[in-house]
DNA sequence: AAAACTTATAGACCACCAGTTCAAACAACT
DNA sequence: AGTTGTTTGAACTGGTGGTCTATAAGTTTT
């Protein structure tokens, strides 16, 4: 029986313990950094029973990512590839943007799970789950700014893995920016910072 | 003696052995993932003489950072601070994009140092040589957006940090994605493609 | 010229920690 | 009693950054 196979049928408790100190450790410290005698210290299971479940430490990684990394956190493609004008398409996602917020408020540590994936070393960027992973996003990004593009929603000037790019590396700096302060703002300011983002989106995506 | 010192003093060309060795490997692995054997063993020096020359690893790293990384690669401060109207502000910030490039082109290296850099963990972000050149560079960028600010030539709706940090995000996209192809164009293209920066710019920071 | 002292280099060694393997023990069920 | 699934922790291999002592080379003092 393989180790995943063997994972999915262990305690619901213990499960979703060594998932929660893993997920800790990894966005504490990110994929290298990631002491494996820590977490199985701090999830008190020993090291046979650790390579009982899991391949390797890569493995692992893969699994608590999945378990808390949605990609709705990105965005939410069927609803924006619905859109049929450039102002549906905006409208659409500004929804899409508010879903995320509102998902990434819930789990803040699949942000910090997001930023130790995007520094993970490049030979092992393919590989397994986490590999399959970042393939499916970035189809899914190139498929919505595609679509985008036809509508006339978002301009075409700039070649398409640069606008990606661009685009990924301002949505992390906003997360970054407004999660940690998030909490301490009432409705309106959390609308304003939010219409804030979407403006710079908009500033950058725009025709 | 210290250490430094006596660095200063040693051969040029020791000198520069060690100091190229160290950026390929500290650009290429980042500072934790950097191994201080195989830096020494490429510049085939032992580990006392390493000793005898630097204090520690981060020692080293900040001597490297220091000599690879120029801030004018940042930005031209004297020139952007200058303008007085928004057009001549944004028509310098041009001047200094392009200088930027030049620089960055010349020592490809240093921007992987800067990667590096900002993945310092953060206990050391405030210590050393390195600790002192993030102030710097922290204040010499608050300084040009403030003044961009007072003479309109940016947009005041948003925090500063926020701005700035966005800003720094599109920045190391935009060199990060040019980098690798700018030897492939021609001069042409290579106008063509650093206005499609500047424009980035503008739309993120344009009142 | 010899002795004393400084500067520089080499590399063995240290304690520690990493991820991984494995034989043995334990538990549950047939 | 035997079989299967599960758990344990010691041991292994291979690295890390950093210390330390011995020695060689060079310089100054006697």
């Amino acid at each position: 029986m393989s180790p995943l196979a063997r994972f999915e049928k262990l305690d619901q408790e213990k499960k979703r313990d060594i998932l929660e100190v893993a997920a800790a450790e990894f966005a504490a410290s990110g994929f290298e950094g990631a002491s494996l005698n820590q977490i199985i210290g701090n999830a008190t299971i020993s090291k046979g029973t650790f390579y009982y479940y899991f391949e390797d430490k890569f493995d692992l990684f893969g699994t608590v990512f999945r378990h808390y990394f949605d990609p709705k956190m990105l965005l939410d493609r069927e609803l924006i590839m619905s859109a049929e004008t450039p102002d549906e398409f905006w409208e659409r996602f500004t929804t899409s943007s508010h879903q995320s917020m509102m998902l990434a408020v819930k789990k803040p540590l699949a942000i910090e799970l997001g930023t130790a994936l995007s520094a993970l070393p490049p030979e092992l960027l393919g590989q397994g789950e986490v590999g399959a992973y970042i393939a499916e996003v970035t189809a899914l990004l190139i498929e919505v700014v595609e679509h985008g593009q036809k509508i006339g929603a978002i301009r075409t000037d700039i070649p398409l893995e640069f606008l990606i790019q661009i685009w990924t590396s301002v949505d992390m700096a906003f997360t970054r920016w407004s999660l940690p302060r998030w909490k301490e703002l009432d409705e309106k300011e959390q609308e304003e910072l939010m219409m804030l983002g979407i403006d710079t989106y908009q500033r950058i995506m725009k025709p």
